[in-house]
DNA sequence: TCGACTTAGGTGATGTGTCAACTATTTCTG
DNA sequence: CAGAAATAGTTGACACATCACCTAAGTCGA
């Protein structure tokens, strides 16, 4: 099911908005934060993602004009995310199309009960799996 | 929860087999046919995948030793996918280990009930998916 | 203040997945 | 039977994820 909803969620994201869910999520982040910019680590902390996989991914997204790095000048090592107008735009054009397909395809199809004990699930899994360290 | 878990079990197969998901789930098509020999397209069936995954995927697979292709005698376009005995070795070795995983990080920590509400969800989203035809 | 350690981030290699285009071989149909 | 269409599989480009390693900059104790 899983596979199968992201691919669909996936597909749908990419045809619609040329963006991908992981996209998404970073513009998601930024969007988040009234400054509309974070650091590499903030992303990889919110996302739950490896140092190395935000910076590839927003070395992708510099590349199409969705985000645009920035020195920090307090911290050398760091890097400001920037979000630009483009990517504004582009969150902006993709959310409400994705979050009624993530209802269609998914939500709409689980009772509240249902929807409450795969909540109850996730919690438990993921506990654990945190808990173990990994 | 479905993120976590399969980057859990993909670490897990990978530390202690060398195997990868995918490898694992090609390796599972192979060894549950008497022949332990496939061709392409049934295994792109079997695992609902695009046959050209499993073309490049079978590509890896043959550089490790784990399968080989085989041309087909009767049909000069299919290929078959043979198991070597490097590949029902690293299996059979993956194998025990891997299901006692997905036990103790995920069967484990449901009750029944939450197992069969999750079926239900599972089988509902999944046909509606199917349905669609997408 | 000097050197060890830590922190922030980037890089390159490799494996993985999708898409579009391609080759080669049937197979079907007029 | 000739040519169109379907089928089987491969390939190359690109996006994505992880790993191991690297650099640069801050931090902190002797």
């Amino acid at each position: 099911m899983q596979e199968k909803l992201s691919a669909r969620l996936h597909r749908q994201l990419q045809t619609d908005s040329q963006l991908s869910l992981s996209d998404f999520a970073v513009l998601v982040c930024l969007t988040d934060v009234p400054e509309e910019s974070l650091r590499v680590s903030q992303i990889a902390t919110a996302l739950e993602w490896e140092k190395s996989r935000v910076s590839h991914q927003i070395t992708r997204m510099e590349r199409r004009g969705l985000v645009e790095r920035v020195d920090c000048p307090n911290d050398g090592r760091s890097a400001f995310v920037n979000l630009t107008a483009c990517g504004r735009k582009a969150i902006e054009a993709a959310a409400p199309q994705h979050v009624e397909t993530v209802r269609t395809v998914f939500l709409d199809h689980l009772t509240r009960e249902q929807l409450e004990t795969l909540e109850a699930i996730a919690t438990k899994v993921i506990d654990h799996l945190d808990a173990e360290g990994s």
